[in-house]
DNA sequence: ATAAAATGCCTTTAGACAGCATGTC
DNA sequence: CTAAAGGCATTTTAT
């Protein structure tokens, strides 16, 4: 039986039976000359127990796996062999499916290797795109799971090609808001493809395999110890029963560890805390930077913008620590991630977005919070995220073990060791019940793949985790029930005489746009006061209050003074104001402080101005604007299907542009050239040069008088209109000639 | 009388995927 | 049944 196999590889690891491998022995697997050449280059010589244990099943003649080991044991070196492998011999394309778009870069420079053997790798997410028919070509995409899901549902036609799809991180199957979609993925293409499912340790991977009809291959194993304890008022209570003293306070844990020479990394449940954490270790650690250290530290810090945050990440920064969170700019996280590897930060202290993320392992990982604040009050930490969290301690190469140190405050530290040291993670559940989920689900696959009726949907449903954990659609179905219903009233859907379903154009292009059904709907029902009344903080207010725009929060001594903006603004608006008893009230204030924010944006208000009046940080400013770019286009593409009127559908589009680059009307001619935004546009215009006639007519040393321009950004705008400007001695000329003059 | 300290009440709280067609300051 | 830290205003204490 099935079940037995599982065991015998578990009971295998257990007994320490698994012994390592050599990559030679990888031949006798099946495994292609040319990659053991690779691997060998690459530097590996042996593989490390678990990999062995994966590639010894017969994961690599086709059958599925689900490999549950630690993360940084290697999990991505057997997808790897597989792949490659797989394409070698057979051919056809291999989907690598992450969670999120920093990893999926992460994974795209690390693939780039095999492009040695003429494997053509591509990366696909909703930042970085590419024709479908462009993505044809490649023989492993790599793709978030929502990237990946909105391709099956335009129906590609290298889609059939597929025959590996390798499901990173697939424990995530069992998250609130994304789970769903990774199972829909998995149960539309597990008759068609192979599925390589890498998992963190969770309660019940054997579940998950059976699902997949796949071998499990679970271990603890990792290629750098881990040893674990729990810190109480300076006693460290080791995992062994050991018990270490230190100062009374867990700072001194850090302190030790740079002692030591290593780095750390403090995991916290709050933004404020983090920020709070990392000025605090600042001043204690700052004593063990070199002097070139502290030279290029403060390197780094000055390359920053100054926004408020900034300012204190900046400070920090100096003296060798850095804090990390979802407010923090791109640059800003990158720049803190590549100096931490690099050595020169010393610690780290970061909200869960280092957990999960990127790997940034350290020496000495420590947890000072195991509860975190979420939607339904206070609430543990799940073990399975504390473990990743641990799961990071340890620097491969560099250290012989990894710290993992839990901090104990109120709460018993026998507690916390039972927990989340010798506990066992938790079991994943299927979140196809989420109705938010289900709904865009459901439609998709009436819309984008075939299912005619109720029957063959349910007969769909049954082929998933929900499923097969529950054994019971009762529940499923009647959600089914309801949201047909939904999606037939509204127009998504026709239903014929006999039953059958008929996909309607607004069902189609909602699919298409990867929208909530529920998006769409507010759209549709607010064309008839836009058109009567078009205007951008009605607009935006509309964008702001559907489920697919995450708005900001609103805090109390904001309250009253949104409430008159809301008042005030209230003829623009195309919904009422609620009542503050209305549970809706709240939402309300916080869509409206979004429209608000987004007002300012077009009106060219200064972005740390923003930042400031609306106490967000870059990172919250940049995922705003993301996803009202994205539902902006969505409002223009469904307004389309609802007989347009040309100068509403112009104000939109205009808006769209506007929204984008923050931009008033005026500069959208401005806008529209290379390396030009909000600031350069709006100096120039501000000297004169209001379109591209006037740049275009100018001289070059006119131009560079300006405010924010240089000689870089002038050869790309002259690039722009195919003028090159390939030497030193040119540029110099340019400056006295104008762009007419070339094109004469 | 004035300033510092203590007290108490109130407020706040993690993260990040998606369209489409090419490039910010 | 359910946290903890920071901000702010008020009250108490020290000089």
């Amino acid at each position: 039986m099935k079940l037995n196999k599982l065991k015998s590889y578990i009971n295998a690891f257990l007994l320490g039976m698994v012994m390592s491998m050599k990559v030679d022995e990888l031949k006798s697997l099946g495994v292609d000359e040319r990659i053991l050449r690779l691997l060998r280059e690459r530097g590996i010589e042996e593989l490390y127990p678990p990999q062995a244990d994966a590639l010894k099943t017969e994961v690599l003649k086709g059958k599925n796996l689900v490999l549950a080991i630690p993360t940084a044991s290697g999990k991505t070196l057997v997808a790897e062999i597989v792949m490659i492998n797989k394409i070698l011999r057979e051919g056809g394309k291999t989907v690598y499916l992450v969670p999120l778009k920093a990893l999926a870069e992460e994974k795209y420079k690390e693939f780039k290797f095999w492009e040695k053997l003429g494997i053509r790798i591509a990366m696909t997410t909703g930042d970085y795109d590419s024709t479908e028919e462009w993505l044809g070509k490649y023989d492993i995409i790599i793709a978030t799971s929502e990237k990946f899901d909105s391709l099956l549902r335009h129906k590609s036609p290298w889609i059939k090609d597929i025959n590996l799809v390798i499901a990173d991180e697939i424990h995530l199957l069992g998250s609130y808001d994304r789970g769903a979609t990774l199972e829909m993925i998995l149960a539309h293409l597990d008759d068609k493809a192979q599925i390589l499912g890498l998992s963190a340790t969770v309660g019940n991977a054997e579940e998950v395999a059976e699902w997949l009809n796949a071998d499990l291959v679970m271990s603890e194993w990792r290629p750098v110890a881990l040893r674990k304890g729990v810190f109480y008022h300076g006693e460290l209570f080791w995992e062994d029963g050991s018990i270490e003293r230190f100062p009374t306070q867990w700072d001194s844990l850090v302190i030790d560890a740079l002692k030591k020479g290593k780095q750390a990394l403090v995991f916290v449940n709050t933004r404020r805390s983090a920020e709070k954490e990392a000025l605090l270790l600042a001043g204690k650690i700052q004593r063990f930077l070199t002097k070139p250290e502290e030279r290029k530290l403060k390197q780094l810090a000055d390359g920053l913008d100054t926004t408020p945050t900034n300012q204190k990440l900046k400070e920090a920064l100096t003296k060798g620590v850095a804090f990390h969170h979802a407010g923090l700019g791109r640059t800003e996280r990158s720049i803190i991630e590549d100096a931490f590897r690099e050595g020169l930060i010393k610690v780290i202290t970061a909200t869960p977005t280092l957990s999960a993320g990127v790997n940034l392992p350290a020496y000495r990982v420590i947890i000072r919070d195991t509860k975190r604040y979420s939607n339904f009050g206070w609430v543990d930490i799940p073990v399975l995220e504390i473990q990743q969290m641990m799961g990071r301690a340890g620097r491969p190469k560099y250290d012989i073990e990894g710290q993992a140190i839990i901090i104990a405050k109120t709460e018993k530290p026998e507690d916390l060791m039972k927990r989340y040291v010798l506990g066992k993670p938790e079991k994943l559940f299927s979140m196809l019940s989420n109705e938010a989920s289900f709904r865009s689900q459901v439609l998709a696959l009436i819309t984008n793949f075939g299912v005619g009726n109720f029957k063959e949907l349910v007969n769909f449903l049954e082929r998933t985790f929900y499923y097969h954990q529950r054994k019971n659609l009762e529940a499923l179905e009647g959600k089914a029930k309801s949201i047909v219903y939904f999606l037939f009233e509204n127009e998504f859907i026709d239903i014929d005489l006999n039953d059958q379903f008929m996909p309607l154009p607004l069902g189609i292009r909602t699919s298409q746009l990867y929208l909530d059904p529920v998006t769409a709907k507010k759209f549709k029902d607010a064309f008839e006061k836009l058109e009567k009344n078009p205007n951008p903080l009605g607009i935006f207010q509309l964008l702001a209050s559907t489920p697919d725009m995450s708005s900001l929060r609103v805090k109390r001594k904001e309250q009253e003074d949104l409430l008159d903006y809301a008042y005030e603004m209230e003829e623009y608006l195309y919904q009422n104001i609620p009542y503050w008893e209305d549970y809706k009230f709240e939402k309300f204030l916080g869509e409206t402080k979004t429209a608000k924010l987004l007002l300012d944006w077009i009106n060219e208000v200064n972005d740390v101005k923003i930042l400031e009046t609306y106490e967000i940080d870059t990172g919250d400013l940049y995922r705003i604007l993301e996803l009202v770019d994205w539902l902006m286009y969505s409002l223009i593409e469904l307004y389309k299907l609802f007989d347009p009127k040309p100068e509403v559908l112009d104000f939109l589009k205009k808006l769209h542009i506007r929204v984008k680059h923050g931009v008033r009307e005026e500069l959208l001619e401005l806008i529209t050239l290379p390396m030009i935004g909000r600031k350069r546009a709006r100096a120039l215009y501000n000297a004169g040069f209001k379109g591209i006639d006037d740049i275009v007519r100018a001289k070059a040393s006119e131009l560079l008088k300006v405010e924010g321009i240089g000689i870089g950004v002038i050869e790309k705008i002259y690039q722009h209109f195919g003028v090159e400007l390939p030497t030193n001695e040119k540029k110099k000329k340019v400056k006295k000639g104008t762009l007419d003059e070339f094109f004469k």
